[in-house]
DNA sequence: TAGGTTGAATTGGTATTACCTTTAGACCGC
DNA sequence: GCGGTCTAAAGGTAATACCAATTCAACCTA
């Protein structure tokens, strides 16, 4: 048992081998994201082994996050570093409805961060948030900006809670939920009365966490979000949050 | 171009349908980590595609972190959510007061379960829950069992919300608890008096999920928590909820 | 000539078949 | 019991053929 010299044998796969050689090239800089690299066949010839080997090692990268394959188009180094963190995506990508549970998640988190912020909140980020809620009363601001200081203003709700954890948590589901509603192409709409009744919803909160009332903060914060989730519900159900709710707050 | 009749097409690779196919039985519970999978020319047969598509897959899953194969043994399932989280492991490594986050946005995740589960639960989880209790309350349990069944409770009731978006969350965390836990050797234990209370807020839980009382639900799921926070408290505050609180629950 | 169309070559994806190497369990003899 | 052997089963590799999507250059039309 305390035999530890014996360490296990290396026993290697030579897709494993495979994998390696062109992981050093990637990480190495000498294949840099978006380069192409050769076809199967060539590299199957080159390494003098089978095109399985070299499917089964690019399998085993695409899974890694570091290279994309396309039929007819070839395999492309994506990213010299590797995202790990599909699973979540994958999970949404298989099954729609969990697009929904997502954003409801994330409603709540949303709540427990303004009480958090009310208790929380440093000078710098009431200013932040307050930026952000004056550059979506401007009326100049196009939907599109207006958007962009929707997401302003949580963000600096979700910073102001002084969470790293809730921080990253947030972000990754924000990143998940702006990925599924891009790709089905989703556009975000609203009506005037429905951008004031959001800047009011804004207002509201930022007042409670100015005011360091977390119960109020966190009652304006739920308000706010059961409206969005409402206000913009598709007929289906399913995909309820399918705008601007999701895709921008 | 402003052709909009024609999406496009549904167009998926063979092998991606196959591994989200296990991907989701693995998500859901139905194959838990250490289980052994159908071997590939069965996997093959049953699911009506090549051996081949069944090796991309499970290549893809080997690369994600969920499964990993050894020549002549077979296929295990090694994680149910894959290489996800080393990022917020990190972060909680540096600071331990993330750790209090982290235990404080899963009971708020718990609660927003429990109303899920009353809503959606089915026979058979209502059984799981059952059976868990049963076993908890039977003297003969010692205190790691009965932590045990503790998990097998809350997990139970996570399977019952029927999200797997949300038990992926949950198990995330749930490891970077116990991680952190053990690695500063934290003991469960509890008085005879503690194991009573618990199991006392455990059926008020259940009952509540079997009378399919949503808000019932969730108000017990918080009581129970925010007891259990608050009894198992620390002194230095930071870290509190190290006690069985969080690994074991 | 400019711009769109076509079609063959290229590339990744799937299927089939065969064989090798390792593992795991049954079996057997000492 | 203990060790060894045998064997069926599982994953790993190879070779071949064909499918499907992409690319891009030759081609054709306006």
């Amino acid at each position: 048992m305390s035999q530890t010299v014996f360490g296990k044998i290396a026993r290697e796969r030579v897709s494993d081998r495979v994998a390696a050689e062109i992981l050093r090239l990637i990480t190495s800089g000498d294949l840099p994201p978006g380069e192409k690299l050769p076809a199967e066949r060539q590299l199957a010839e080159m390494m003098k082994v089978s095109r399985v080997s070299i499917r089964a090692a690019l399998q085993r990268l695409q899974g890694q996050g570091f290279v994309s394959a396309v039929q007819g188009g070839g395999t492309r180094v994506v990213s010299a570093t590797g995202d790990t963190e599909p699973a979540l995506t994958e999970l949404v990508r298989i099954d729609r409805s969990n697009l929904h549970d997502l954003a409801e998640i994330r409603s709540n988190l949303e709540v427990w961060a303004a009480r958090r912020a009310a208790e929380n909140a440093r000078p710098k980020h009431l200013e932040e948030m307050a930026a952000s809620l004056e550059a979506m009363a401007s009326p100049e601001r196009d939907a599109h900006e207006r958007a962009l200081d929707d997401v302003a203003f949580h963000l600096a709700v979700a910073r102001a809670s002084g969470s790293a954890v809730y921080l990253h948590i947030l972000t990754v589901i924000r990143d998940i939920l702006t990925e599924m509603l891009d790709y089905h192409r989703y556009e975000l709409f609203g009506t005037p009365e429905d951008d004031a009744a959001v800047l009011a919803q804004h207002r509201a909160i930022f007042d409670a966490i100015e005011a360091q009332d977390a119960s109020g903060a966190a009652e304006a914060m739920d308000r706010h979000l059961s409206w969005v989730l409402e206000h913009y519900r598709t007929p289906e159900g399913a995909a309820a949050p399918a705008s601007r709710s999701d895709a921008a707050e």
